[in-house]
DNA sequence: AATGAATGAGTATTCATTCAT
DNA sequence: AATGAATGAATACTCATTCAT
């Protein structure tokens, strides 16, 4: 096979080493406070060759945005699919966004404070990915309301944000390595969120 | 008195102005993403005079995060001084903090965003601020806990982690115009929190 | 075969250009009175192209010391190496300094003036060829008093220092172009210093 | 007297304080890498006095470099008034700068290595003055020649700038916490410019 | 006599990007 | 596919000097 001719040229490892760099450094570094230079470096090519990859680094910016963007909504989509009540619903949910959050930190810590830097022709795309996540939450909350197994006297929008911070959080302050597993924090969310703290 | 004689200088309103100038910019565009020169320019004033008032730009950025921490803490100091049941306090605490993110939005930005870029000599400040402000809340949820006036069987971590997540995330979609006030949005939330969403 | 193409980059051409602006604005006005971009557009490039080549200003005087020095010390090897009396050693070794500055009068400029300004990383190299320069005249003299070709009754470093002051101040006043050539000097220097004044 | 009243403002201490703090940075970081703000504040002091008792940076400068020339040239006007042999006078002379640049050696770096940052304002000064501290070498070394004294084959230029250039490069390696006095240095520079190194 | 505010030009260096090889 | 040369604009910060107080 390929293992016979050892080939000069690599393009998907330099790309997905480039990716890795870049995800690392602006996860790190944030978009203005990481060059091409040093991206490249890490990746172990020279710029020259970033560019033969990626059109600019805001493209690289916007495919780090869109990887996570894309994993989240599709997990998301299948919550909604299933045929749940409200509330295993919205348990749901709480575990497919604290548990994107455990595997793709960096993408989404880049996602939360560089998604500003985009210019319009990429921020686009990533407003919209952002405005379905928020409807997901909010379509699972109303109905719940509506059909009476939700509480009826608190404002949808203002419930829905908080809950969607209160996972989103996570970005600041989770670490794979500690004690609570992303699964543990899920059902603290949802039990929390669900019957509340009062005893 | 002070009308009487026109004055050229007026140091402390070139301070604030750059304060002013410095905060809005930080908030839209970040800290790499803000120049010294911008700064100055939108505060009607020349980069030397920035560098009068300020040793660098990160001792505005530090300054920008010294003036929302200090509020935040003062207020949540004077919470836990009353004598309150544990509802009440996490209740009261919630308040506090999301009308300081109506408040001080930028700076709230700004602080959760650019924190990363200060350096050791600015950041041990902030980072005992911050811990100091998740200290507060564990202490209330967990005083609750123990007296039997919350539930026991949630990760107090996770818990308290996951409430200052959807108080402090306020600061990605509040606006003061909007139909929600701050304090519309600190009642959902507490009631949320305590009560929870089921019916 | 090179003129057949004609190229656009020629980055030996430009680095040597650097150089030789460099070289001669530094001679001029000093380290810290000749600018990065005075250098550049001195050497028909852009201030970017300079720091193509060059790490940083520093680096390039670190380099002009280095060309120097290490001519300088070839020469004075060289001299060493030979089997000659003393007299003829210090003899030589005179006319292999006073002709080095007159060839390398910019750079041994350069080295007297703004090796203050070379920092830890640069200045260690510089420090010991100064060293080693020292070191071969106080052999010679040293050799010579011992075998008692010299006076014994003068103290040696003075006068080594004595002596290499006579060379090195040339780059004081010696231009090529004037009525004394490069050997004129050393032979009056080293008759001088051989013989002295006295009739 | 004066101790009675305490007073607030001492323009000659200042004025002091200013040539002292100025003389010692220019030593050592030069003319251009030395700032007014850094000497004001070595000397006590804020920018804005350093300007009432300087009209610029360059008076200091210039004043710096008058210090040392008017004490040298009056040192050696001294030498040529008194009846001596040419070889006395040689030998005073050397002396005299000898023990200048001890006493003096901060002003001489500057005098050696700063003179070329005066514009032509203050340069003519120091032009003359240095013309008269070459021309008194020149007198008694043709004097002594013509005499007969002094040997007649060497070329008077060569030699005069050769013991100049042997006296002056002491403020590259003199110190006066060292070993060899100033005295010391004087008597080896003499004894080896008249009798020679042959023994 | 001295301070502190302000300026405007300048300083070394970095950076995203383009282009020749 | 990849390199290395080059650009031009930007960046944080400094500096000599002036002026109001």
């Amino acid at each position: 096979m390929n293992e016979s001719k050892p080939r000069k040229y690599h393009p998907q490892k330099t790309r997905k080493a480039i990716i890795d760099a870049g995800l690392s450094l602006l996860d790190l570094h944030g978009y203005h406070g990481t060059s091409v230079d040093k991206i490249a470096k890490d990746a172990g090519i020279t710029k020259g060759a970033f560019y033969h990859h990626f059109k600019s680094k805001e493209e690289l910016l916007a495919l780090i945005h869109q990887e996570y963007a894309e994993y989240q909504l599709k997990a998301m989509e299948e919550v909604l699919d299933r045929n749940l009540s409200s509330e295993d619903q919205l348990r749901a949910l709480v575990v497919s966004i604290v548990e994107a959050v455990g595997l793709y930190k960096p993408n989404v810590t880049v996602f939360f404070h560089e998604r500003r830097y985009l210019t319009e022709k990429y921020l686009k795309q990533t407003t919209k990915q952002r405005d379905q996540l928020e409807k997901a939450f909010r379509r699972v909350i109303e109905d719940g309301m509506r059909s009476g197994e939700f509480r009826q006297d608190l404002d949808s929008k203002a419930t829905c944000l908080g809950i969607i911070g209160m996972c989103a959080w996570m970005y600041q302050w989770f670490s794979p390595d500690g004690r609570l597993s992303a699964s543990d924090v899920a059902d603290t969310f949802s039990s929390l969120l669900i019957d509340g703290l009062v005893a």
